[in-house]
RNA sequence: GGGAGAAUGUCCCGAGUGGCAAAGGGGGCGGACUGUAAAUCCGCUGGCUAAGCCUUCGUAGGUUCGAGUCCUACUUCUCCCA
């Protein structure tokens, strides 16, 4: 499915950004003729977006890029639904409030990635909550309701595995691919957006608004999704210990981030700086041709490249050279996550285990003492070997602070005052 | 409305004759080997004031020296009949 002819799908198309598209020549050739308006959709079932988002948010950007204009909506409305798409669960119901709260968390993270405004390729941020929510009932049934045909809504595949396991889906939920359907069309209205690119998840939501479409007499509508992003070894991307990797960088940090990235693995090194950087394919080509260790520096530039893009160009250099203090030199870096202690404790002395543990490094004082029986826990580098040590003042090191260590990777330095 | 089944360690899947802190996976964490990679091997994967104590098997009661296991009611979910 290659040889497109406008530079938004080729470009997506290089970078591997592309698993389904409902149209190809239809949709290139529109990209042709001027420029397009497209969207994503985002939940708003978290303060944050994760890192699997951030691959549709890069779709606009490049979209933006090469000319046209994005449109970030958010799911005011149908997060009061909520996506039961390839879900076996139903997912907790929202509050109204939360949903607000979350949209406005959520939004920051955009601006540094998208051009807001009013001209013709600003991007523009909007709320599917701003039509939903006005929505009468009987009139929606009439209008759109009757388009939809619920033998062919109980085929897709989102839906089918959730039946199929015996799990019920409630009428609430089932009616989550009618209002993602009908935002597509009322996208259309408003600003004449004719493409929705999603995760490959949402493929059957997608097309179900490129159907409404033709139905109620509309324009022709363009469908593209993504592949899901999966580490070589078969993971689905962006899980961690604690939870997702999300974008803001109050729920994960900068540091955090640039080392989920540094730890990518040598077979996807090529494919994450396609998508999450925005280094030209040669360059990309270049760190791809490096072999064994030398690897490395691919990482490291693919971390700090792709915490550029998310956290800006400073935050990644700090997290670049904070990872070189304590990787590469050995010495601590001031500003590895730090944890403030009270001095008097310390003069009071705190059980190792408890530091750990108030440290966030463990979740229980028989957690800690599990994580130092099998050698994992390091006090200022050392070993803890008796799990009834205590530190004290004289536990401070020459910068006076106690760093503490679980495995190689996760250091935190304790500070009194 | 009637009938049949299901709910297990707060990550998931999943065994479980009345003696159970509860088999086995997956995932995760730690160690070894390396390159902050993958693969492989080893250990850990309820809580605590820790040779002991406490809390866990949908919820609440009951039988029993003793209940995840048996009984009753309830909740939720599935399937079949209406």
């Amino acid at each position: 499915m290659s040889g497109f002819k406008s530079d938004f799908l080729r470009t997506l198309d290089e970078r591997g950004f592309i698993h389904q598209i409902s149209d190809p020549e239809g949709l290139d050739a529109a990209c042709m003729k001027g420029p397009i308006t497209a969207y994503v959709g985002y939940d708003a079932t978290a303060t944050s977006i994760h890192i699997g988002n951030l691959i549709t948010v890069t779709m606009l950007y490049w979209l933006q890029e090469t000319g046209h204009r994005p449109i970030s909506l958010m799911g005011g409305g149908t997060s009061m639904v909520g996506d039961p798409s390839f879900r076996d669960d139903q997912r907790k119901l929202l509050t109204p409030e939360t949903i607000a709260t979350n949209i406005e968390s959520i939004k920051k993270v955009y601006s540094r990635i998208l051009r807001y405004g009013d001209g013709p390729t600003d991007a523009i941020m909007a709320n599917n909550a701003d039509w939903l929510m006005k929505l009468n009932y009987v009139e929606f049934l009439r209008d759109v309701g009757r388009f939809f045909s619920v033998n062919r809504m109980l085929s897709f595949d989102s839906v089918k595995l959730r039946l199929d396991r015996e799990q019920s889906l409630s009428f609430l939920e089932f009616n989550y691919m009618i209002m993602q359907g009908y935002d597509f069309v009322e996208l259309n209205r408003r600003y004449g957006t004719v493409l929705q690119m999603g995760g490959s998840d949402q493929w059957g939501n997608i097309v179900n608004g490129v159907d409404l479409s033709h139905r109620m007499g509309g324009p022709q509508l363009y469908a593209l999704t993504t592949p899901l992003l999966t580490t070589s070894s078969g993971q689905k991307m962006g899980k961690t210990a604690n939870g997702a990797v999300w974008l803001n960088s109050d729920l994960f940090s900068p540091y955090d981030f640039w080392q989920y990235f540094r730890n990518t693995e040598d077979a996807d090194v090529v494919r994450f700086l396609k998508i999450f950087t925005r280094l030209s394919l040669s360059e990309i080509a270049r760190l791809g041709a490096l072999g064994g260790a030398e690897i490395n520096e691919a990482k490291k530039i693919l971390a700090t490249e792709a915490t550029a893009v998310v956290h800006g160009r400073e935050a990644a250099d700090a997290a670049a050279e904070t990872a070189r203090l304590t990787f590469e030199e050995g010495v601590h870096a001031d500003d590895l996550p730090t944890l403030e202690i009270p001095k008097a404790d310390l003069e009071a002395g705190v059980g190792v285990l408890t530091a750990f543990v108030q440290a966030g490094l463990a979740a229980s004082n028989g957690d800690a003492r599990r994580s130092a029986q099998g050698g994992g826990l390091k006090v200022n580098d050392r070993t803890v070997t008796d799990p009834k040590e205590m530190l004290t003042l004289e536990s401070l090191n020459k910068d006076g602070v106690i760093k503490l260590s679980l495995g190689k990777k996760k250091h935190i330095l304790l500070k009194p005052v």
